[in-house]
DNA sequence: ACATTATTTCTATATTTATGGAAATATAGA
DNA sequence: TCTATATTTCCATAAATATAGAAATAATGT
């Protein structure tokens, strides 16, 4: 992943209102959910709501769809995955006690269990 | 990890000035590197380099020590582990195909070789 | 075609963040 | 103490980002 790709997905989350609705976009799934949802359910203005969805979406960490008036909302884990990779290279990368410790660690008792 | 400290975390490096020292000074390992080398090997003034500094030991991923008339600046690699620890929990919770595939791939290859 | 609902765009404004020169501070050697 | 070097703080300014009301657009059912 290129630096500023990195910079762009990290500036999309590095912010609160938009950390949320990602997190939020992640446990409903792949289905997602709909802007007036989120909006609801985080007490966002629609106005500044689709201006935080816009940011998202043109970093590429989340997709929308259709579904009649509706426009549904989901996270693109893909996106996430990437950005994790390179932190994980870039940020970490030869020095032991770092990603190998935590993250994996973690992850690896996921897989075991 | 709370979610403001996450979000505080990211801002300090979503930015491609902070994000490229950062980089440097994973790269430089325990010892760090000087201000001065940094802005030099960057290329950034030494006032807007301290301004960049004071910004990433704010959020707590680097310290500094002084060594005679300089100042070395070096990684805090907890810090970086608990924001991924964070990014994995949180962002990608539950959702196979996310962390499990890329992140844990790759560091489990890192392990068993 | 009209009314209703969902969402976005437009607009203005407020707030935060970034930049870098100049001056101030700190450390050390002569 | 004087001088040189390293770094920071101060300051003004520029640029980017966030907020939200009002108007515009889009989709649907009647």
């Amino acid at each position: 992943m290129e630096n500023k790709l990195a910079v762009q997905l990290l500036s999309s989350i590095a912010q609160e209102a938009r950390l949320e609705i990602f997190r939020l976009l992640v446990q409903a799934g792949a289905e997602g959910l709909a802007a007036g949802a989120i909006g609801e359910k985080l007490k966002i203005p629609a106005s500044t709501l689709s201006f935080h969805l816009k940011e998202l979406s043109f970093a590429g960490l989340i997709s929308s769809r259709q579904v009649s008036r509706f426009i549904y909302y989901s996270a693109n884990y893909e996106a996430m995955n990437g950005l994790l990779a390179y932190l994980t290279e870039n940020c970490c990368a030869g020095q032991q006690g770092c990603c190998s410790d935590l993250t994996c660690d973690t992850t690896m008792k996921e897989i075991e269990s």
